[in-house]
DNA sequence: AAGTTCTTATTAC
DNA sequence: CTAACGGTAATAAGAACTT
């Protein structure tokens, strides 16, 4: 879906059409906390990205429209539109609110056909939800998604299978998806020369890559040369559930502390009672001021686990992290680990 | 020595 | 002047701990 969260508020606000439109954190005249989820393609001509903190977007347009993160609303809209895509394939793969893969594999006239379903498909969820979405089609799902990304919003690409290599070359390493920051700059270290081309990179024996980057070197090999195995398939159960929290103002009242922590369990706790899910562990997470952040995590067996259970074997962890710092405090989580 | 659990780093949306 | 930065979840690697 293009600009997801953003489109739907137009959706339902018209007059925020045409004007640059940012959904996230508050930002508070500036000193807000948090970081933009979504934002429109006005927003975007002032600089303003997904990611960004919500106080430089303000700085770079303190004129723009602000709203709050509807999940709830974006939750229905999206099932509504899965609904619909889903008719299009026996195998989807849904891996967020707004993206999803169908394998369109043996359509009996290949690419061309694959083309006509696309069309139909952003008919349909045009006319049944007055949203507009972008479709790549390639042999994989590597290269569907990049292809996806050229051409937003609004648009089709086909990368037929014979141009799956040379369709990338050209392109940053940082497109191809696993590549991040991280590992961007760890393949510039090693080639000493920034802003690497696919078409460099592919010059990286697959054994230094596997040495700067372990398992995910021997994909990185396949993913420079257009290839990627990965199978179109349907997400499985969560293996962990959590919940975190950064305080307004970073904290060392422990009172206030442990209130928001246990909050956070309860929240927790629901989610567990309504999908009734066993648990092997819990995970207490701490981010003092410096972003320093630290996990704590302890097994947890008993048959039984009442919130005051997870206190019991939450809390004193919590309590480790005040005791071995002396730093204030800027975030809490917890996350149990369901088996 | 092998198996399991814990911690950190990285990525993605 | 520089860094600034959410919440949720997965995965990989290596350390630490058990058996």
């Amino acid at each position: 879906m293009d600009y997801f969260f953003a489109q739907i508020e137009e959706r339902e606000n018209p007059r925020f059409k045409g004007l640059p439109l940012v959904i996230g954190a508050d930002p508070k005249g500036g000193s807000g906390r948090g970081v933009v989820s979504t934002c429109n393609y006005e927003a975007r001509k002032f600089g303003i990205k997904s990611g960004m903190p919500i106080s430089r977007s303000y700085k770079l347009n303190p004129k723009a429209i602000y709203l709050p993160v509807n999940m709830n609303l974006y939750r229905k809209v999206s099932d509504a539109i899965f609904l619909l895509v889903g008719k299009y394939s026996q195998k989807m793969e849904r891996v967020a609110l707004d993206e999803a893969y169908i394998d369109l594999t043996g359509l009996p006239k290949g690419y061309g056909g694959a083309l006509v379903l696309a069309k139909e498909m952003k008919k349909k969820i045009y006319e049944k939800e007055k949203l507009t979405c972008t479709v790549g089609i390639a042999e994989n799902k590597m290269i569907a998604k990049i292809a996806c990304e050229e051409v937003k919003p609004d648009g089709i690409k086909v990368v037929m299978s014979k141009d799956s290599e040379s369709f990338i070359l050209k392109m940053g390493v940082e497109k191809i998806p696993g590549i991040g920051p991280k590992s961007r700059k760890i393949i510039e270290n090693f080639l000493k020369k920034r802003d690497v081309s696919i078409e460099e990179a592919k010059k990286i024996n697959k054994e230094d890559l596997v040495f700067l980057f372990g398992k995910r070197g021997g994909e990185f090999f396949d993913k420079f040369r257009g290839k990627d195995e990965s199978p179109v398939n349907e997400k499985k159960e969560a293996k962990s559930i959590g919940r975190e929290y950064t305080f307004q103002e970073d904290v060392r009242d422990s009172k206030k502390i442990i209130k928001v922590f246990k909050s956070l369990i309860s929240l927790v706790c629901r989610e567990l009672k309504e999908k009734d899910l066993r648990i092997k562990s819990v995970v207490v997470v701490c981010r003092f001021e410096d972003f320093e952040t630290h996990t704590r995590q302890t097994s947890f067996s008993e048959e039984n686990y009442s919130q005051a259970s997870l206190y019991k074997k939450s809390i004193p962890l919590l309590l480790r992290f005040l005791t071995e710092s002396n730093k204030k405090v800027r975030l809490i989580g917890f996350r149990v680990i369901v088996d």
